[in-house]
DNA sequence: GTCTATACATCGATAGAC
DNA sequence: GTCTATCGATGTATAGAC
């Protein structure tokens, strides 16, 4: 019985290894994916270059993902779940000014750390390529939490929500196309969470 | 002497309509890429099937444009200037808010009719391509226009350009990808014109 | 689990006949 | 100006040895 046990628990010990470095793994082609895609944009990436990045040949990465869709796909859900952990990084502020502004520059910064994930979560980029069910719903779960941040700050309309949306989207994609690398959008985010704070106010 | 100059003439009128039908052709060409990116997504546009799609072998398309690029550069182009004559088109309005307002559902309807257009003039979505500095300069120009019909309705601060732009391509890229065929954002121009108009006026 | 080898398609672009 | 033929490369994906 005694030996059993032992047997039992040291399998799965091993598999419990087996799976932990499966997932490093894992981990490390998609990063080495961001990568890649940062040089040859998110619609370039190359399975190829992506195995010869991580020292494997092409074949093996069909060990890690079904498909180049699945890479996609982890990135597309991984993306989102960095995104929530940025938004909840933003400290929460009774000034609803400040709530926005803070929001806005956290969005522009997020998108502006990593252009690729950028493209691949906001864009179409990617030739025949759209998110899994599964990896929509990690997008929707985000947009969801987003909302309720809103809601915080008294604003559940969905017209106001829609353009509060609209304003960081086009914040940071006029950031990213026409000064990269630099904040001359970014340095408006007060400006504009003004503007919209003060529109939402006006409402009847 | 007459018999010269018959001849001249006779070689330019040839040279003419040689010149106009290579013009037609290229023309053909770069609206069967129009439709072809509608399909495919404009980073999906393939040489073997456009040439397929206007009745050619995929070299001869090499007697009309050098390269790749540089039919990307004419498209580029050429959607630059349907912009301005979109932009042209807008009635002009001696109350701010309804040019404004006008303007933005101007641009999501000009970005709406043509998805591949917007990805190529407003976003990166072509990996390894970049528009060519003379193809740069139309868009440069069509920005000029721009800011010349902001003017004219007492908007001049940089950061006020900046804003109506990122407002601008927000609301159209939010459409584009949370809406695409509807008009949930399109509708809310007036709403956004009267947001940003009363900020611009708010102005110290 | 990783490798070599390879299948099979497609890509942009060029050479040279007609 | 258009064609056929082809180059060299890349793409995703699979088979089978080790």
């Amino acid at each position: 019985m005694i030996g059993r046990t032992v047997v039992a628990t040291t399998q799965a010990g091993v598999a419990d290894v087996r799976s932990r470095r499966r997932e490093q793994t894992r981990t490390e082609i998609l990063e080495a994916a961001w990568g890649l895609s940062a040089r040859r944009g998110i619609a370039g990436l190359s399975l190829r270059e992506l195995a010869r990045e991580v020292g494997m040949q092409a074949p093996s990465l069909y060990t890690y993902f079904d498909s180049k869709a699945a890479i996609y796909d982890a990135m597309f859900a991984a993306g989102y779940r960095q995104l929530d952990v940025a938004l909840a990084d933003i400290e929460p502020s009774d000034d609803p000014v400040d709530a926005i502004a803070t929001a806005i520059e956290g969005f522009i910064a997020f998108c502006a750390a990593n252009v690729p994930r950028y493209q691949l979560l906001f864009t179409r980029a990617v030739p025949d390529w759209a998110p899994s069910p599964a990896a929509y719903a990690v997008s929707v779960a985000s947009y969801e939490r987003m909302t309720a941040l809103l809601a915080d700050i008294g604003i559940e309309r969905q017209e106001d929500i829609d353009l509060m949306t609209a304003l960081s989207s086009g914040m940071a994609a006029q950031q990213l196309a026409n000064d990269p690398g630099g904040d001359r959008w970014q340095q408006l985010s007060r400006d504009a969470a003004e503007m919209y704070i003060a529109h939402v106010r006006s409402r009847p």
